[in-house]
DNA sequence: GGGTGTTCGATGAAGTGTCAACCACGTCTA
DNA sequence: TAGACGTGGTTGACACTTCATCGAACACCC
């Protein structure tokens, strides 16, 4: 007996199924809203945001890649995408010939000074003014908690 | 004065980002167990799990589609895909000429039977060992709540 | 110096999701 | 009953992500 594998108690199979539903509405809706009225999709805001916040608009692929924690397929892909439509571009390295620099311009400066205000608001309607201060601070700390564990447990 | 939007307080943004964050990891990885060691996709897996807890394992696309609140462009495509890995099958509507059934096959239920136990099991391990039981309810709390916010908004 | 192995990034193919347009059938109404 | 409208599902185009593979450049070590 019990070779079967443990299963959800109503408990466990609800909140998951809340919290799997949670994800899928809000994600779809902050992405949607930030798409049509800023024309960027969170991978795109993701990158300049985090471009923005660093020296000269400028970072290697690597870096930029180790920081948004994608895959350097992704980065080039996506990059290539983004430089396609004037966000970034891309610019050899001197030191290192294989490398490259993804550098934000003023296009693409512009685009995530535009949609900021908007997705910070965005985020507060759908969500934050939803939340309260101590639901907020269980959730940070679960969510920091559970990542931590998927880091130690497979890199 | 004050025409700039309200950013989020520190708190709320170590808290937001967390929470990407966790479902970026999480969802990742679960996906990725599902698709190495079962074959399936988490798309796959939901529409395997509906058929099986219906009668006949048979169901309109239309209320398929509603159940797991899929477009019904999704639905066509993701069944097309489906149906041509034999998963299912899609049968006509003798009562309504315009619509159709999905019917989950015997390798449907085949690999849904053997993908279900490692996917919970999976679950448990990645997230639920690591959540109280206090924190798992505050989740599925805040994540109906916020759901049925987004749901009163705009439909 | 000349392998040997490693790292950086590019590339092509396949699966996924969305949007917009479309078609065929049903329903309602004048 | 004919025309208008609504509904169920399909299709094609495009954006995105992953996977596997590749080529070029670097680093180490004899």
């Amino acid at each position: 007996m019990g070779e079967t594998a443990r299963w959800l108690t109503p408990e466990e199979q609800h909140a998951w199924r809340s919290f799997i539903r949670l994800q899928e509405r809000l994600g779809g809706r902050l992405a949607r809203l930030l798409q049509t009225d800023s024309g960027l999709s969170g991978a795109d805001f993701a990158v300049l945001v985090h471009l923005t916040d660093v020296p000269d608009g400028r970072q290697r692929y690597q870096d930029l890649g180790r920081a948004l924690e994608w895959e350097k397929s992704r980065m080039s892909h996506h990059i290539a995408r983004m430089a396609g439509r004037g966000l970034v571009v891309r610019e050899e390295c001197a030191e290192d010939a294989r490398g490259a620099f993804v550098v934000i311009t003023d296009a693409g400066r512009a685009a995530i000074e535009a949609a900021a205000p908007r997705h910070v608001e965005a985020v507060r309607e759908l969500f934050l003014d939803h939340v309260t201060p101590a639901e907020l601070r269980v959730l940070a700390q679960l969510s920091e908690r559970v990542v931590s564990k998927l880091d130690d447990d497979r890199p």
